[in-house]
DNA sequence: ATCCCTCGAGTTCA
DNA sequence: CTCGAGGGAT
């Protein structure tokens, strides 16, 4: 377009034009169901911001360009309201909430006894906001109940909040003035993203998206607000006065027609058992919702029995807030030991004072490496706040640092290795502290263990616990010990009748019999994993032509890079591994063939399995895919055919939505692979 | 030289 | 599951 200049528009096209941007924001953050791209959004608000640079008449308070604009507040004043916001009274179990619905059913009668509302209680930020004939004029966090700071300028900025309510045309008018009550929150994904590049920046990490929410909406600066992905649910008003609405129910339909957004979880419940399945549900679903909920809130739907019921000094009667277990707890870091792997990987964890989180009970949590502990800067005497990340393993998310008292010493690796006292290395430019010494008794276990386990040879019955007695006892030194192993051997170890010992004897001879990827996993080669192990057997055939490889050879392999094929060169020279390999060939170990894929109809598919798979197991499904000249990989990316997503999926199914990869079930996947 | 996809290794608790 | 890093594509 040639750069002449636009005609002036008339006042009501601009006021179309801002409907229209209303309308896009509404779809997105009320209805969760964007109607434009984030592109041609921008577009319309750019649009209208330059009809507003040119004709300042056009300029409204209430437009959606004036979301920032607001010059940075001095401080925040005081927002008195007439209505306080109440806070709820808390059950903490079942037989507490039950115990509620008894109080309220003693004081309202009957009425008391079925007709809920059960909303997710979001873990948020509570805000007020105010709307003088549907334009948003304050907006004020709870504060104590009546006395609230006054954060106008900064909520302006969050879009899920609209400036100016919406008028259906059909359905109760918002009444002229209208307090809306409802939860500030930060998506835990976008809580993630800037908590990252706060790392990356090495700048003080955020503690949880609560926190970040509550810190964004109290920032001086409204821009810096801006900047924060916050939203918004509402779920209460002041005072239903000048409305024809008469239950909760209605309320949350209503604010949702006025364009506010309305968590789509909230339920109707008939009886109070309706409400407890809700609450069960909800934990449930819990881990994977996008943001974060402490648990839920139980109201009497009909405002009439509301009244009936009353308000306490603090709390409304005919409302509870049902808590979850917490997900994240605070508690003591007594000690950071070091352990060491069968690779000499030196690995911090943090010994914690036992703390139940999210229904378990956790005392132990990794901190990975010394660069993890100074960013994080986790030190021995510290409270910190603990959580069970993706579900199942605890992570240690910050240390309280104003409950440190005093100074405590940092962190530091030790020089020498906690087991054999060799000098620890750290090579520059990598995370990993390692002790450098091969014939490391806790790497010499570390490696037995490896050898035997699921994925490598495989012998049942010897875990851990036995190689242990069996070190001790100088049985075993290497992995080719096993196979000289007699009942006689065992027979004295702990908990070793000669029944059992009999059992561990027939799995280690049932061992012998495995396959080539096996048995090269099984070596405990570094960056050889199972993988790697079967395109090394692929391309080799036979152990004898690996360990005669050289590393031209093998950096050649696809899927074998410079240093994988050094290490696998470096391992292959040493004298006592060539014996070993002997030694284990001399045992008596054979390679079935392996299975070569049987048919191609899955050729050029690559599956991902996540979950808690019930029809089978990943190990078996994986064998099917291959047969099927089919891949299966580990991780989703968008070259990801299919993710099969058994009960419980966690990020991999999140990502496989975001890329767009198709996901199925398991009855969908054997489908496929039965025909 | 850089980015993206994978793989490998280490870890928790019931 | 998460993180770091190897390998290959661009």
């Amino acid at each position: 377009m040639p750069a002449h200049k636009p005609a002036k528009p008339s006042r009501a096209e601009v006021e179309k034009l801002r409907r229209e941007i209303e309308e896009h924001n509404y779809n997105y953050h009320v209805l969760d169901r964007p109607t434009v791209s984030d592109a041609e959004y921008d577009a319309l608000l750019r649009r209208l911001e330059e009809i507003e640079a040119k004709w300042p008449e056009f300029r409204t308070r209430d437009s959606p360009t004036q979301r920032i604009g607001a010059p940075p507040a001095e401080g925040f004043s005081v927002v008195t309201r007439a209505v306080p916001m109440l806070s709820l009274e808390n059950a903490m179990a079942e037989e507490e909430f039950r115990a509620w619905r008894e109080r309220l059913v003693r004081a309202v009668g009957s009425a008391g006894e079925g007709d809920y509302v059960a909303e997710p209680k979001m873990d948020g930020v509570a805000v007020e906001l105010v709307y003088e004939d549907g334009t948003l004029v304050q907006a004020s966090t709870r504060g104590d109940g009546v006395n609230g700071e006054d954060v106008t300028p900064n909520v302006r900025t969050i879009r899920a909040i609209p400036l100016r309510l919406m008028h259906p045309a059909k359905g109760a008018k918002p009444p002229k003035t209208l307090s809306v009550r409802g939860e500030v929150y930060m998506p835990l994904a976008d809580f993630e993203r800037i908590n990252k590049k706060q790392m990356e920046s090495g700048e003080k990490l955020y503690a949880n998206p609560r926190n970040t929410a509550a810190g964004s909406l109290k920032q001086i600066d409204p821009g810096v607000t801006a900047t924060r992905p916050l939203k918004f649910f509402a779920y209460g008003i002041g005072s239903a006065e000048g409305t024809t609405i008469r239950s909760q129910w209605d309320l949350l339909q209503a604010l949702r027609r006025w364009g506010l957004p309305v968590n789509p979880l909230s339920k109707r419940c008939q009886t109070i058992d309706d409400a407890i399945a809700f609450h069960n549900e909800l934990e449930e679903k819990r881990p994977k919702l996008p943001y974060e909920i402490d648990g839920v809130v139980v109201k009497v739907n009909d405002f009439g029995v509301q009244e009936e019921a009353g308000t306490r000094s603090r709390s409304p009667r005919w409302a509870i807030a049902w808590k979850f277990p917490p997900q994240e707890a605070r508690t003591r870091v007594l000690d950071i030991e070091v352990q060491v792997g069968r690779t000499g990987a030196l690995t911090p964890v943090a010994r914690l004072e036992p703390v139940r989180v999210g229904g378990v009970t956790v005392s132990n949590a990794t901190l990975h490496n010394a660069d993890e502990i100074e960013k994080k800067d986790v030190r021995v005497g510290d409270w910190v706040f603990v959580r069970r990340a993706g579900d199942v393993i605890p992570e240690v998310v910050a240390p309280v640092k104003e409950l440190r008292k005093g100074s405590l010493p940092k962190f530091k690796m030790p020089e020498k290795c906690p087991v054999c006292g060799t000098r620890v290395v750290r090579p520059e430019g990598e995370a990993v502290t390692r002790c450098p010494n091969f014939a490391c008794p806790i790497q010499v276990r570390g490696r037995l263990i490896h050898f035997v386990s699921r994925g490598a040879i495989d012998i049942e019955g010897l875990g851990f616990k036995l190689v242990d007695q069996l070190v001790t006892a100088a049985l075993v030194e290497t992995p080719a010990d096993f196979y000289k192993l007699t009942v006689d051997d065992l027979i004295p170890l702990e908990r070793m009748a000669e029944k059992s010992a009999q059992n561990v004897i027939d799995a280690i001879e049932r061992s012998k019999h495995t396959t080539l990827p096996r048995f090269i996993y099984a070596l405990g080669i570094r960056n050889v994993g199972e993988t790697v192990a079967e395109v090394l057997a692929e391309h080799f055939g036979s152990i004898e032509a690996l360990m005669e490889a050289s590393e031209e050879e093998l950096s050649s392999i696809h899927g074998v890079g410079e240093v994988i094929a050094q290490e696998i060169r470096t391992w292959t020279s040493v004298a006592g591994n060539r014996k070993l390999v002997r030694d284990l060939v001399k045992a008596g170990i054979t390679f079935a063939r392996a299975p070569r894929a049987t048919s191609t109809e899955l050729a050029g598919k690559t599956f991902v399995f996540t979950g808690t798979l019930t029809k089978f197991t990943r190990e078996e499904a994986e064998a099917e895919v291959k047969k099927r000249g089919g891949k299966a990989a580990s991780s989703v990316s968008k070259n990801t055919s299919y993710v099969v997503a058994g009960e419980n999926a966690g990020t991999k199914l999140e990502k496989a939505q975001k890329l767009g990869v198709e996901v199925i079930d398991e009855d969908a996947f054997l489908r496929m692979i039965r025909r």
